[in-house]
DNA sequence: GGGGAGAGATGCCGC
DNA sequence: GCGGCATTTCTCCCC
């Protein structure tokens, strides 16, 4: 693609608030949060409407590089190349790519006011247990969840069958060292404010690594062997059956 | 565009193992590690080489939605609309976009072979530190960098001026709650593992937040206002100028 | 391949 | 705005 083209594309983008993409030769450097540069090659480049700049390699799941929302973003001619210069003022950002060629670029004003819903989070968790009290033990009662305490951003809290109190902390993945921490933070703290001798420490999660499960026990809390809850039963009604038969050919 | 244009260009991508990217009004299922659903709007869609996909909505850094590396792609017809099936076995997640309406869509094979230079990283910070005992206090004697200690990931290790041993953690933005346990866990272990009475924590940040700073200091511990280096002397130096005025612009 | 921790993390929700 | 924390976190490094 001619790189004259280009320019005039991309100003007509930009004046439209229209999303870009393209995919280019350059070199990049960007300073800012940190400095980085990256040498020579092909990568696709965003630049939403929102002023998102993304950079991406041939590979991986994140941008190389980026620019958050409300960057400035100006083109133009460096001797026979084209200079994107991007720039955020208010965090101190800059970044500058070259481009030694342009392979395509295209560009569209696209609407989308639509918002992800989604489920297996760790609060669904939470609600699944504030639910289903059994999968913590016989005779657990739950009191709130989450920010219903004054205590924090404890998970779920209940008494157990002896009445003493006790707090859950949810991880939908692998708890580790940090979620045992974050148990002995919450438990201690409402000890106190409660003035309690003792308070019981539950670790809900599928998997827990070796080293969390020895400083879980160290610390007189237990694990709970939980799977986070899948299920968008909202939007699945209508397409079950099709839906999950291919989930179990998988 | 087509869609049945669309078609033909998408599989010659996929057999070339180009990258493509498209724009398209769409609905979203996706269902793995946990399930979602994203209702009817235009989005810019990416297969990169590797067979990672991405969705990304007109606004943000992240993608709305994404399958990893490594993903099969389908593209079929669903009646008057295109269906993308994406599957990944191995992880047992799957997606499927219907393509209502295809903006636009290019591909193109991308040679890259680079990797990202960067600097400010909290391994740099803790060389930093290491060449500049002084930044710590008066008379710090450092002893080794990251896993040269057979003590655990401890940024840096070091004797103050009464030959007491010191853990220095480095955190290159804001110091918080984790930050401080993970201090802690370290000087615990090197104390019990030496046999010693003391160990001194230091935390290094440019910044703490008051709840850290609190336990901090409540475990005896103290924090040093550092900021991690910025500068890629290497690829600086041959426009050091021009860059360093644009940088004091901003 | 799993564990542990950083990231230019980002995003969300609370105060 | 900052603080605290989850994330389909991702990524790297080391065992």
């Amino acid at each position: 693609m001619e790189k004259s083209e280009f320019l005039k594309a991309f100003q007509s983008a930009m004046d439209a608030n229209a999303l870009i993409a393209f995919a280019a030769n350059c070199t990049i450097s960007y300073s800012g949060r940190a400095e980085s540069f990256l040498a020579q090659g092909d990568r696709l480049i965003v630049i939403k409407p929102d002023k998102t700049l993304l950079v991406h390699q041939p590979s991986g799941s994140n941008p190389i590089n980026y620019m958050k929302e409300g960057t400035q973003h100006l083109l133009s001619w460096e001797g026979s190349n084209l200079l994107l210069h991007s720039r955020n003022r208010g965090l101190k950002e800059q970044m500058r790519i070259v481009l030694l060629r342009v392979h395509f670029a295209d560009s569209h004003l696209l609407e989308d006011r639509e918002k992800l819903v989604l489920t297996g989070t760790e609060k669904d968790m939470a609600e699944m247990l504030y639910r289903n009290p059994e999968l913590i033990e016989k005779g657990f009662v739950p009191l709130g969840m989450e920010e219903q305490t004054r205590y924090g951003f404890i998970d779920l809290l209940g008494y157990d069958q002896s009445h003493t109190l006790v707090v859950v902390e949810c991880k939908r993945y692998l708890a580790d060292f940090s979620a045992v921490e974050q148990l002995r933070r919450y438990a201690e703290k409402i000890r106190q404010s409660k003035g309690l001798d003792a308070v019981r420490g539950i670790l809900a999660a599928p998997r827990i690594s070796p080293n969390a499960l020895r400083m879980l026990q160290e610390n007189g809390f237990e694990f709970r062997k939980v799977e986070p809850p899948k299920y968008l039963e909202t939007y699945r009604k209508d397409q079950t059956s099709v839906w999950e038969f291919e989930q179990r050919e998988i």
